[in-house]
DNA sequence: GTAGGGTTAG
C-alpha cells in the first residue's frame, strides 16, 4: 500500500485499506498521508476523523498535508487540537507548522513554536532547526536566522544553507548571500536544484551579473541545468541584470514554454528600454497559447505607459476584463498606475474604485498618479481617505505625499506627515529625499539641510533636492558648493541636476559658471541639453543684459524650444526692452499657451513703456474679446489654523484700519532708506495716483503689515501668494527694505536687549519660495509677469 | 511521514 501510495496510484492503495481486515495506526497515517500529499484534503481529513486510534504520525500527516497545500490555519488548529488531546507533537509537526509560519509571516506564532522546540530539546534537530532558520527569515527577523543557522555548526547541510542563502536574498542582501554561498562551497557542500534558484535571484537583486555568470558555469558542470526552476532563474538573472542576449539565449533553449520565464524576460525589456520588445513577447505568449498569469500583466501595462501606448494599453485592459484578472490587486494596481502615467486619471480612478480590497499599493498608485499630474490638493485627500479606511501608509506613499506637500508649499502638513514618518521607524531614501525637497520648497532651508545632513545613504537626487533647494532660497552660491561636493563624493550628476545648477546660476547671476556647467553636461557627462537647460541659458544671460548672446543660444539650439525659453527670452527682453524680439516670443506663447494672461500682459505693458498705446490697446482688447483674465492677486498668512486673505487695496479684513497706518508707517521709512516707488511695472491703464497706490496696497504687502502688527518680532513672516509674477521686483526690494526698516525700528540695543532677531519674511508662491531675510538687492531676480 | 528554490504592481 505504502508502494501504491507513493506512486500516486491511490485508489488502488484505497482499495487496499478498505479490504485490510486489521489496521493498525501505521496503515491509516498511510493512506492518510496519500490523500493529503494529493491535496484531497477532505477525504484525508474524514479518514483522520474516522481513524481509532491516532499516533503522532497520524496527525503528522494530515497537518503536512493542510501546510503544503494552502490551509495553514487549519493545519494551526489541527495542532493545537493535537497538543490539548496531550499528543506530542514530533520533530515532524514542528516542521510542517514551521512552514506554515514561514508562508504567513507569522512570526509572533513561529517564535512560540521555537520555545516549544527548545523545551522538547527538538531545536537541536537539524530539520526542525532549518524549519527555524527559515521562519526567521521569512518573517524578515533575519539576525535570528543567522543566530540559529550558526549553532547548526558542523551539521549544515545543503538545505540549511539553502534557507540562509534565501532568507539574506529576501531580506534584500544580496551580497550577504553571495559571501554565504561561496561559504558553502569553501566547506565543501554540494548546491542543488534548490541552492542554484537562490542564489540567482540574490544576484539579480545586486545586479551581480559576472558572479552570476560564474554560477551559470557550475550549473552546467553539475548538471542541473535541465532544471525549470533553475532555467528560470538564469533568465530572469540575465534579464534583470540587463543582459537581455543571454537572457533570451536561455529562454529559448529551454524545452517547455514556461510561464515565469517569460514573465522574466518581459520585466528585463520593461527596466531595459526594450519596451517595444514587450508586446512581440506578449503576442508570442499568446500564439503559444501559454497560460498567461496575474504576474504577465503587470510588466506588461508598465511598458505601455512608459510607451503612452493608449490604443493597446485599453485592448490589453478588455483582455484582463475577459479572463478576469482584474479581480488580481497585482492587475488592477497595475492598471491604475498606467493610467495615471498617461495622464488619464478618469480612466485611473474608475479601476480604482473598482478594486473590492484596496490595499496600499492601490491607494499609492493613485496617490503619486494625481501629484504627477499637479493635482495636490486631490492626492492628499485621497492620502486622508486612506488613513480614513484604515490603510497603514508605508514608504511609498508618504515619499508621493511630501513630493504633494512639496507642491502645494503646505508646510504644516507636511511637517506632520515628517512627526508620523520618524514615529514610524522606517527608513527610507526617497522619503528623506522628498522631506529635502519639501522643506525646500516651504522657504526651510535649514531644515532641509538638517534632513540632509542626517541622511546615512545619499543618492544624485538627495543632491540635486539639495543644489535646487538652495537656488531656490536665493542661496545659489551654496548651491554651486554643493554640486562640488558632490562630485568630489563620486557622485554623478544628471539632467535634473544641471537643471538645478543652471537655475542657481542664472538665479546669482554667475554668468560664467553657468557657462561652464553648460558646457560640460555634454562634454564631462554626455548629457545633452533640453528645452529647461537652455531656458535657464537664455535667463541667465538676459537677467545679466547680454540680450545678444541669449539671441545666438536661441539660434544655437538642436532642440525645439518649448514655453519656458519662450516665457524666459520674454521676461528679458521686457527687461531690456526688445520690442521686436519680445513680440516674436509672445506670439510663440499665444501660440502655445493661448489662455495664459502673462504673455499677453508683458507684451501690452512692453507696448505701453514705449508709447506704442494704439499696440497696447489692441492687446487688452485681444485679451478681452478672447476671455483671458488675469487671475487676481491674492496673499494669505495663516495664523493659529486661521487664514487671513487679502486681495490688492483689499478693505475688508476687521483690523484694515490698523493694518494700513501700519503700512503707511513702514513705506515712510521705506522711503527714508531710499526706496523710490518704480512705476514702470504697474499696469498701464491706472492713472498715476493709483498706480503708486496699487503699489503700495498690494496684497502681499498688505499681508506682511498684517504679520509685522500681530507676530512678535522673532516669529518668521510666512505669506502665501497664488501669483509669482511682474510686482515680486517691487515687491523684493520691499520686503528687503522693509526688514531693514524693521532693524531700524528695533534698535540694535532693542533687538539683543529682547534677544530678538529681525523677522525673517518669505513668500510662498504655487511653486516657490521668496526669503528675504539675509539676502542682498544684488541677489534678487526680475521677475517676468504681472500682477 | 518531516526542511530549502524561479516571475511580483507604486
Amino acid at each position: 500500500m505504502n508502494e501504491l501510495s507513493k506512486s500516486g496510484r491511490i485508489d488502488e492503495a484505497r482499495k487496499m485499506f478498505d479490504k485490510m481486515s486489521e489496521r493498525d495506526e501505521f496503515s491509516w497515517s498511510t493512506i492518510i498521508a496519500a490523500y493529503a500529499n494529493l491535496g484531497r484534503l477532505d477525504e484525508a481529513r474524514k479518514l483522520f476523523d474516522e481513524a481509532p486510534k491516532k499516533s503522532s504520525i497520524t496527525w503528522s500527516s494530515l497537518i503536512s498535508g493542510y501546510c503544503q497545500h494552502g490551509c495553514e490555519i487549519e493545519a494551526f488548529e489541527l495542532f493545537c487540537q493535537m497538543r490539548l488531546e496531550g499528543q506530542k507533537p514530533s520533530p515532524y509537526t514542528l516542521g510542517s507548522v514551521l512552514r506554515g509560519c514561514s508562508i504567513l509571516g507569522l512570526r509572533q506564532r513561529g517564535e512560540n513554536l521555537h520555545g516549544y522546540a527548545m523545551k522538547s530539546g527538538f531545536d537541536s534537530n537539524v530539520f526542525v532547526a532549518t524549519g527555524l532558520v527559515d521562519m526567521y527569515a521569512k518573517c524578515k527577523c533575519i539576525l535570528e536566522a543567522e543566530c540559529l543557522f550558526e549553532t547548526l555548526t558542523d551539521r549544515k547541510n545543503n538545505v540549511s544553507w539553502t534557507a540562509m542563502i534565501t532568507g539574506y536574498s529576501h531580506n534584500g542582501d544580496g551580497y550577504k548571500a553571495i559571501e554565504c554561498f561561496r561559504d558553502m562551497r569553501a566547506e565543501g557542500v554540494e548546491s542543488n536544484q534548490f541552492t542554484f534558484p537562490s542564489i540567482l535571484t540574490a544576484c539579480a537583486t545586486v545586479s551581480a551579473c559576472d558572479f552570476g555568470a560564474q554560477v551559470h558555469g557550475c550549473i552546467v558542470r553539475s548538471g542541473f541545468g535541465a532544471n525549470v526552476f533553475v532555467q528560470s532563474a538564469l533568465v530572469c538573472m540575465y534579464a534583470k541584470c540587463g543582459d537581455l542576449r543571454s537572457a533570451r539565449r536561455g529562454l529559448e533553449t529551454m524545452e517547455t514554454d514556461d510561464v515565469i520565464s517569460y514573465n522574466s524576460m518581459i520585466v528585463g525589456c520593461v527596466r531595459h528600454g526594450f519596451e517595444e520588445e514587450v508586446l512581440s513577447l506578449f503576442k508570442k505568449m499568446h500564439s503559444r497559447d501559454m497560460k498567461i498569469d496575474a504576474f504577465t500583466f503587470p510588466s506588461v501595462l508598465n511598458s505601455f505607459a512608459s510607451m503612452m501606448d493608449t490604443k493597446n494599453s485599453k485592448s490589453v485592459h478588455c483582455l484582463i476584463i475577459k479572463t478576469g484578472f482584474e479581480a488580481y490587486n497585482l492587475v488592477s494596481n497595475a492598471l491604475v498606475d498606467m493610467y495615471a502615467k498617461q495622464g488619464s486619471l478618469a480612466c485611473a480612478c474608475e479601476v480604482f474604485n473598482q478594486t473590492v480590497d484596496k490595499d496600499v499599493i492601490s491607494w499609492t498608485s493613485l496617490v503619486t498618479g494625481y501629484a504627477h499630474n499637479g493635482s495636490h490638493e486631490e492626492a492628499i485627500k485621497l492620502f486622508h481617505d486612506m488613513i480614513t479606511t484604515g490603510t497603514c501608509p508605508d514608504e511609498y506613499v508618504i515619499a508621493s505625499i511630501l513630493s504633494a506637500c512639496a507642491g502645494l508649499t503646505v508646510l504644516e502638513f507636511g511637517k506632520q506627515v515628517h512627526a508620523n514618518f520618524i514615529k514610524s521607524g522606517l527608513e527610507s531614501l526617497s522619503i528623506d529625499n522628498s522631506l529635502v525637497t519639501m522643506y525646500a520648497k516651504c522657504g526651510c532651508i535649514e531644515d532641509a539641510s538638517r534632513v540632509f545632513n542626517s541622511m546615512r545613504v545619499r543618492n544624485v537626487i538627495t543632491w540635486t533636492a539639495l543644489i535646487v533647494g538652495y537656488a531656490q532660497n536665493g542661496k545659489g552660491k551654496d548651491s554651486l558648493q554643493f554640486y562640488d561636493q558632490m562630485i568630489a563624493t563620486g557622485t554623478k550628476p544628471d539632467f535634473i541636476t544641471f537643471i538645478g545648477l543652471l537655475f542657481a546660476c542664472s538665479h546669482a547671476g554667475l554668468v560664467e559658471n553657468g557657462l561652464q556647467y553648460f558646457e560640460s553636461m555634454d562634454k564631462v557627462y554626455g548629457i545633452k541639453p533640453g528645452p529647461e537647460h537652455y531656458a535657464c541659458m537664455i535667463d541667465l544671460w538676459g537677467r545679466s543684459g547680454r540680450l545678444n548672446e541669449a539671441k545666438e543660444l536661441l539660434n544655437r539650439m538642436d532642440v525645439k524650444p518649448d514655453a519656458t525659453v519662450w516665457k524666459a527670452l520674454l521676461g528679458a527682453c521686457r527687461v531690456h526692452g526688445d520690442l521686436e524680439l519680445g513680440e516674436s516670443a509672445a506670439n510663440k506663447l499665444f501660440e502655445l499657451e493661448p489662455s495664459n494672461a502673462v504673455p499677453y500682459i508683458l507684451l501690452a505693458n512692453m507696448y505701453s513703456a514705449a508709447g506704442r498705446s494704439e499696440d497696447f490697446a489692441r492687446i487688452r482688447q485681444m485679451m478681452k474679446s478672447m476671455g483671458i483674465r488675469k487671475e487676481p492677486g491674492c496673499s494669505w498668512i495663516e495664523m493659529n489654523s486661521h487664514v487671513h486673505e487679502f486681495m490688492s487695496e483689499d478693505r475688508g479684513h476687521p483690523r484694515t484700519s490698523e493694518i494700513y497706518s501700519k503700512l503707511d508707517e513702514i513705506m515712510i521709512l521705506i522711503k527714508e532708506v531710499g526706496y523710490v516707488p518704480d512705476k514702470k511695472f504697474a499696469l498701464h491703464d491706472m492713472d498715476e495716483e493709483s498706480k503708486e497706490l496699487g503699489l503700495a496696497y498690494h496684497s502681499e504687502k498688505l499681508a506682511i503689515a498684517f504679520g509685522l502688527l500681530t507676530l512678535p518680532p522673532v516669529v518668521p513672516i510666512r505669506i502665501f501668494k497664488n501669483l509669482r509674477n511682474e510686482m515680486s521686483l517691487v515687491t523684493a526690494s520691499l520686503v528687503y527694505l522693509i526688514c531693514q526698516a524693521v532693524t531700524m525700528e528695533y534698535t540694535p540695543e532693542y533687538i539683543n536687549s529682547r534677544g530678538l532677531e529681525i523677522h525673517q519674511v518669505s513668500i510662498q508662491h504655487n511653486n516657490t519660495v521668496d526669503n528675504f531675510d539675509k539676502m542682498s538687492l544684488d541677489d534678487q531676480e526680475s521677475e517676468t509677469t504681472d500682477d
